[in-house]
DNA sequence: TGACAATATGTCATATCTGACATATTTTTA
DNA sequence: TAAAAATATGTCAGATATGACATATTGTCA
């Protein structure tokens, strides 16, 4: 990952002290966040696609238009189960989340 | 979804009252089950390939075996998040869970 | 431009997940 | 076999995620 994906992450709340410390982001700790962000544009395509507005996902999902916001930003305060839920509501199988995450 | 799954379910701990209601299970839910069951399998191959017992792995993932053990048998209680973040941490990319949840 | 629709951000009470512990059950090994 | 090691099950206090709300910001179109 870059300095430019950093600022990005960095923006989007997660907490990244200094570029010595983000450096020090485990293999593990980036891959689930990407893993996150790309699942996360993916359900924004999706519902942009479906010509759906966050309110309107929101009542699909019984959830609330903030939490949409933050689901497709990936927002740090929402889990990964949240996402591929909100992905499958959408009908999506789970062979496209799993070409989603290769992508 | 057959009755044999059903059954195995159940004992699992998913709370499915009856057939009919089991019937009912949304295919979102059913595919948020089998993707949480196909990593959890995952997780317990990888464990065993690297001739880990479960408190050795909970150790390496800062949990106790008794969680160890829920995550293996994507017991209701474990978010498909702590799969992943488990998997990640035994140094599984993407593209394998990829391919784990295509399987 | 201004007004309206859509999206983003911040906060919080409640719901759900988590590690830890105790203990039961199953599997392995001598 | 019997003892030891490994795994499973049940419970719970504390940690984290959630929907909901208020409000801010951005986008769109007349």
């Amino acid at each position: 990952m870059n300095r430019q994906k950093q600022k990005s992450l960095e923006k989007k709340g997660w907490k990244i002290g200094s570029t010595a410390e983000f450096l020090n982001l485990s293999e593990e700790e980036s891959s689930y966040i990407e893993l996150k962000l790309k699942l996360s544009i993916n359900l924004r395509k999706l519902r942009t696609e479906q010509k759906l507005t966050q309110v309107e996902l929101a009542k699909i999902l019984k959830s609330s238009q903030s939490r949409v916001a933050k689901l497709e930003i990936g927002d740090p305060s929402v889990s990964l189960d949240l996402i591929i839920r909100s992905l499958l509501a959408l009908g999506t199988s789970n062979k496209e989340i799993a070409r989603a995450i290769s992508s």
